[in-house]
DNA sequence: ATTAATTTTTAGGCTAGACTAAAAATTAAT
DNA sequence: ATTAATTTTTAGTCTAGCCTAAAAATTAAT
């Protein structure tokens, strides 16, 4: 069945919210992401339960089915590789793809995001380290930790962020942290939680624990 | 002012058929290219009009205002650049592009038609020989012939097609014309005005008026 | 110059997807 | 266990962009 651009918003909202929880998912919480009202989220949800994207029971929250969840990742996956060719082919940074992929992501053409795939060579992760699901709606459980979990002396690397708004990605970039990077916790203020850092044996960096709990590392 | 993809399609579809004549453009043309009644254009038209984008009489056609225009031109620039890019770099065909480009022309973001279009090494024409408006919307007026007005024993080079349909290029990619080919025109049959064709010094080829007409040449 | 045919516009409706305000259900606090 | 606060749903509107049917204007044919 076709999709509209507002049923895919919803679908990949939902998705999102579905990954840290077995609950139903809340109208309310929808409504924020989307910047809706509830009143137009709830409208919506009994569409698509009408459609067989998501369950739905009054006041009981939502969920997708299969069906919706294979909706959601193919256009997750449409959004993570045209924001690696917009990185690796027309050479923006990772502040900037973020808006842009919100548009592409909604192009309807099987046979372009394959090739788009494959002149990108395959690539597993997005420019902010997400997983792109493959095809057929497989996607890696990454497990990282966030950079505020890491223990004092422990050497890590930089893997991804759990957050991608474009003033978030700016700073790391200011402090010179991007994807790859090899970082060793030197210090951590009890205090406040904010840590330092050593980049690849340079001399240390200040970083609030509010920063460190939005970067995925691999230890 | 902000455009929505109904308005997009309406300008753009309203330019091509400025372009043939100084007249007014009839509701009925645009409702026929558009697929909508004429009724819905109307009330289109009407609404543009009041935007500044076109001017509009009763009964007397509608003409684009130079804003209107420049709106256009920048689609259409948007369009042929995906369409360089889809075959250049995704290498699609030339008769597979047209649906894709009609979506990816309405994403809205300026650098990123400008970095596609360096990319893409500032190409001057699409895959179909159609010249590519400028950022500041100059087209150069492309003074070709059709291949059905050139004489006989002339010798001329394939530039482009004024059709762009999946079954038109089709059937030119099986007879082994594409841009830039070297055409002698060996014979005019005239009972229908079909021609044969030496394409390059092979054998030549037999193709109906209809087609020649759609080709456009130089010479 | 009338009449007929065609084109265009108006009038009134419909659907998707948003909204506000009010009602109903759930959850939290006494 | 009530009452209060919060969340969610329903009911009723609105706009964009389409539609059909009927009216009006233009163009073509007698
Ligand atoms: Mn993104
Ligand atoms: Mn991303
Ligand atoms: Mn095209
Ligand atoms: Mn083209």
């Amino acid at each position: 069945m076709a999709t509209s651009l507002a049923e895919e918003n919803y679908l990949k909202i939902i998705y999102r919210l579905c990954e840290g929880t077995k609950e139903g998912i809340s109208t309310n919480s929808i409504a924020e992401l989307i910047n809706n009202k509830a009143a137009s989220v709830t409208d919506m949800l009994q569409k698509m339960a009408e459609k067989g994207w998501v369950t739905y029971q009054k006041y009981q929250g939502v969920r997708l089915t299969e069906i919706g969840q294979n909706i959601a990742l193919s256009i997750i996956r449409k959004h993570r590789l045209w924001e690696v060719f917009l990185v690796e082919k027309l050479g923006y940074n990772w502040d900037e793809v973020h808006e842009i992929a919100e548009q592409l992501e909604h192009i309807e053409s099987e046979t372009l995001i394959n090739k788009l795939d494959s002149f990108l060579d395959f690539p597993k992760i997005d420019p902010h380290g997400d997983p792109i699901p493959s095809q057929e709606g497989e996607i890696p459980e990454l497990e990282y930790l966030h950079l505020s979990e890491v223990k004092l002396n422990e050497t890590c690397t930089l893997m991804g962020v759990a957050k991608d708004s474009a003033v978030f990605l700016q700073l790391l970039t200011k402090l010179n942290l991007s994807l790859g990077a090899r970082l060793e916790v030197v210090e951590i203020n009890t205090f406040d939680r904010s840590i330092s850092l050593k980049i690849a044996e340079e001399k240390p960096i200040f970083i609030s624990h509010e920063v460190a709990k939005n970067i995925l590392v691999k230890i």
